[in-house]
RNA sequence: GCCCACAUAGCUCAGUGGUAGAGCACUUCCUUGGUAAGGAAGAGGUCACCGGUUCGAGACCGGUUGUGGGCUCCA
C-alpha cells in the first residue's frame, strides 16, 4: 500500500504507508530534510514527523515560513523548560508561550533566578542542542496527563490539565527526560534550534492574578540564524538610546525627583516642547469648534461622590482635609465640566456643546507602575467633553474623527488601530444604559468604516471606549486617543437642555482625548523622533555659531531678528571651536545652525547647517528666516 | 501592591573592609579657529536615608525611600 500527497507546485508524490512529513523531505532531497522545520497539512502547521494522510496537500515548512519563527520560539521556551529542569531540579514549570519579539517561561522556584543565573541556563540550552534530543509527540488521555504530571511533581501543570474535561486528549511533547504540556508544534529535534539568548528576568503572578503566588519568569527570544538575533538585539540597543527618560535628561527638557515621585519637572526646554503642543491642539479647537474652559483644581468629595468617582475610583485619588470639609484633587475633568453645564440653562441649539479642558489632574498610581513620562501621577489631558443629542452622536464622531487623523498625521504616526472597550465589571448604571452606549459606539465605528477588535470588560466605569492605537517609527504601539460615550454623568449631575418642544431633554457626554496626555505624549514623541524634534516643536530652532570675535555682532544681530520674528535661538559665544559648536548644537538636536564668520559678517549672509541635511551653503540671512518661517507654520516634520 | 535588581561629583561610570577616583560638563587662563570635541589649570562628594556588624563601612547585614526590568493596573 501507498499514499499519495500534493505538493504546493501541485505535483504528486508517492510514499510508503506511513510515511511522515520526514521522510516526504527527505525523499526530495536531504538539504531540504535538513531545513525542514515542521510540514502544513492542508493548511494546519503539524509536527514533521506526523505519518501523512493520503490525498492531503502538504507543505514543507522551513526558517523561509514567517510562522516558523513562532515556532521555534515556542520549541527554544521548551528547551529553556527543559534546562531549567536539568539544572534545578525542585523548580516547577509554569507556562512557556511565545509572546511578540519572543518567548517566556515561568517557574516556581523557592529562590527567584537572577540575572547570573541566564549564562548558565543558556550554556545548558546550548548543550540540549549539541546532544540533538529528539521532540516526540506524546498525547495522553486527560486522567493520564494528570497522573504523570502528579507524578512529576508539576502541581501547576496538574492544575492546568484537571480544568480540561474528562475523556479529552492532552497533548504534550517528551524530549529525553522532559515532558511538557503543549498544543505544539515543535521541531523534531532540539538540534534546530541555533540562534536564541535569555533577556531577563521578572517576577510574574501565576495566571496573571495578584492574588495568586508570584514565579519567576525569564524572557528570551529566538531567530532562525545568529546574525538574525544579533539584528534584533542591536534593534533593542537602538530603543534603548531612544528612551525617552535617558533622551530627556540629556536634552534638559524634563526631570525626576524624589520629593514629588512619578511626578516631571519640565524644565524650560521641555516646556517650550510642552507649550507648543498645547498651542498646537488650542488652534485645532479653534477650528473644530471647542471652547476651552478652567475648572478647579481640588474639589468638595460630594462632587466625587455625585459622579461616582467616589465610589469606583477613591483607590486612585488624592484627598485632602481643610476647616473639616473634605475635599480630593481632580482625576479627571469631568464632573467639573457638568456642574459648569449645569450651572446654566442650555438650549436644544446650543447644541453640541465642547468643553476642552487642559487642567492638571492628580492620580494616585501604586509605587511599581509608574514609568518616565508615561505613566506618571500628575498629568494633563488634552481633555475635552461634548454634551450632545443622541442623534449627533455619530457627526461628532466622524469630526473627531477627522481631528485625530488630522493630528496623528502632522506627528507621523500610521498604522492606526482601533479597539472597542466595553461594560467593567465595576461600574456605574443599568444593563440597558450599557447596552445603548456600547451600541451607539460600535455603530459609529461601523458607519465610519472603521475595523475594530473588541477589548470586552475594558471599559471606563462610567461608560464604554474606543481607544486609537498608533505606531512610532520603530513600530511599537502606543495607546494615545480615546472616545467615550457616557450616559451615566448627566444622568447622576442631572444635567438637561431644552428640547424644540419646549419639553427637558438629556444630553449625552462624550469623553475624547487625542494625544492622551501631555505627559505621555511627549514621552512617545522623543522616542518617535529621537529628540529631534521637527522645527516648529524643538526647544531652539536656530543656533547661531559665530567663528570668532570679529563675528560677534554680526551673529547678535542675527540672532535678533530671529527673535524678532519669534524663533527660538540660541546665541553661542563661548571661547570654543566651530567644530566644538557644531558638535554640541548636533547633540542638543538644534534643527538648524547658523554658522557665520568673516565672509557671511560683510555680506549679511549665513552659513546654514541642518542637524541631519548638513551644510546647505551660504545665503542671505532674510531668505533662511523666510524658509524656515514656511517650515514651522506647516509644521513640516 | 507583588518579585528581582540598582542607588558613588551636574552627567556617564570605576572603586571586593584600611586617606574618595576617571572622563565629560562647569570656572579661569592661553588659543581667534570654516562644518561633530584646540590646550592648560581649578573647583566640585554627609558614597540616597536610618540602623546594625567591625578597631575601622562607599563596600558586609537589616530597614526606609527612589529608580529600573516585569506582573497586576493604566492616559
Amino acid at each position: 500500500m501507498s499514499i499519495e500527497v500534493r505538493l504546493p507546485d501541485d505535483s504528486l508524490r508517492q510514499l510508503a504507508e506511513g510515511a511522515t512529513g520526514a521522510d516526504l523531505a527527505g525523499g526530495i532531497g536531504a538539504r531540504l530534510l535538513d531545513a525542514a522545520l515542521a510540514i502544513r497539512v492542508n493548511g494546519r502547521m503539524v509536527d514533521l514527523n506526523t505519518p501523512l494522510v493520503n490525498g492531503t496537500k502538504v507543505e514543507i515548512v522551513t526558517s523561509k515560513a514567517p510562522e516558523s519563527l513562532e515556532l521555534i520560539r515556542h520549541s527554544t521556551a521548551h528547551l529553556l523548560a527543559h534546562a531549567v529542569k536539568r539544572l534545578y531540579p525542585q523548580a516547577r514549570v509554569g507556562i512557556g508561550p511565545v509572546i511578540e519579539d519572543g518567548f517566556f517561561y515561568d517557574f516556581w522556584v523557592d529562590k527567584p533566578f537572577t540575572p547570573e543565573d541566564l549564562p548558565f541556563i543558556e550554556a545548558e540550552m546550548r548543550k540540549i542542542v549539541a546532544e540533538g534530543v529528539e521532540v516526540v509527540r506524546e498525547d495522553l488521555g486527560r486522567d493520564a496527563a494528570v497522573a504523570r504530571f502528579q507524578a512529576a511533581g508539576e502541581p501547576l501543570k496538574v492544575e492546568i490539565v484537571s480544568s480540561i474535561p474528562q475523556g479529552e486528549i492532552v497533548s504534550g511533547y517528551r524530549q529525553g527526560d522532559f515532558y511538557d504540556l503543549c498544543r505544539g508544534p515543535h521541531v523534531p529535534s532540539t538540534a534546530k534550534l541555533k540562534a536564541f539568548k535569555l533577556l531577563s528576568i521578572a517576577g510574574a503572578y501565576w495566571r496573571g492574578d495578584e492574588k495568586n503566588q508570584m514565579l519567576s519568569r525569564i524572557y528570551g527570544t529566538a531567530f532562525h540564524t545568529q546574525k538574525e538575533l544579533d539584528e534584533h538585539l542591536k534593534r533593542l540597543e537602538e530603543a534603548k538610546t531612544r528612551d525617552h527618560r535617558k533622551l530627556g535628561k540629556e536634552l534638559g527638557l524634563y526631570s525626576f525627583h524624589p520629593e514629588a515621585p512619578a511626578s516631571p519637572f519640565f524644565h524650560p526646554k521641555g516646556t517650550t516642547v510642552y507649550n507648543e503642543l498645547v498651542a498646537y491642539m488650542r488652534a485645532l479647537y479653534f477650528k473644530y469648534g471647542y471652547s476651552e474652559v478652567i475648572t478647579p483644581q481640588i474639589l468638595d468629595v460630594d462632587l466625587w461622590k455625585t459622579s461616582g468617582h467616589y465610589e469606583n475610583y477613591a483607590d486612585n485619588m488624592y484627598f485632602t482635609t481643610a476647616e473639616e470639609r473634605e475635599y480630593a484633587v481632580k482625576p479627571m475633568n469631568c464632573p467639573g465640566h457638568c456642574i459648569m453645564f449645569g450651572s446654566q440653562k442650555h438650549s436644544y441649539r446650543e447644541l453640541p456643546i465642547r468643553y476642552a479642558d487642559f487642567g492638571r489632574l492628580h492620580r494616585f498610581e501604586r509605587s511599581g507602575v509608574t514609568h518616565g513620562l508615561t505613566r506618571v501621577r500628575t498629568f494633563c489631558q488634552d481633555d475635552a467633553h461634548i454634551y450632545c443629542t443622541t442623534e449627533q452622536i455619530k457627526t461628532e464622531m466622524a469630526d473627531f474623527l477627522a481631528l485625530l487623523k488630522e493630528v496623528y498625521d502632522t506627528f507621523g504616526f500610521e498604522g492606526m488601530r482601533v479597539a472597542l472597550s466595553t461594560r467593567p465589571e465595576k461600574r456605574l448604571g443599568s444593563d440597558e444604559i450599557w447596552d445603548a452606549a456600547e451600541g451607539a459606539l460600535a455603530e459609529a465605528l461601523d458607519e465610519a468604516g472603521m475595523p475594530y477588535t473588541l477589548n470586552p470588560g475594558e471599559g471606563a466605569f462610567y461608560g464604554p471606549k474606543i481607544e486609537f492605537q498608533i505606531l512610532d517609527a520603530l513600530k511599537r504601539p502606543w495607546q494615545l486617543g480615546t472616545l467615550q460615550v457616557d450616559y451615566m454623568m448627566p444622568e447622576r449631575f442631572d444635567l438637561t437642555y431644552t428640547r424644540p418642544d419646549g419639553g427637558e431633554g438629556r444630553p449625552i457626554m462624550l469623553h475624547r482625548a487625542i494625544l492622551g496626555s501631555l505627559e505621555r505624549f511627549m514621552g512617545i514623541l522623543v522616542e518617535h523622533t529621537a529628540g529631534a524634534f521637527p522645527a516648529w516643536l524643538a526647544p531652539v530652532q536656530v543656533a547661531i555659531l559665530p567663528i570668532t570675535d570679529r563675528a560677534h555682532a554680526f551673529a547678535g544681530e542675527a540672532a535678533a531678528r530671529a527673535k524678532a520674528q519669534g524663533f527660538r535661538v540660541d546665541l553661542d559665544l563661548r571661547n570654543e571651536s566651530l567644530k566644538a559648536k557644531i558638535r554640541d548644537a548636533q547633540l542638543a538636536k538644534v534643527p538648524y545652525m547658523l554658522v557665520i564668520g568673516d565672509r557671511e559678517a560683510e555680506a549679511g549672509n549665513v552659513s546654514v547647517r541642518h542637524r541631519h541635511r548638513g551644510d546647505l551653503g551660504v545665503q542671505a540671512l532674510d531668505d533662511f528666516l523666510a524658509t524656515l518661517a514656511a517650515e514651522v507654520r506647516l509644521r513640516q516634520r
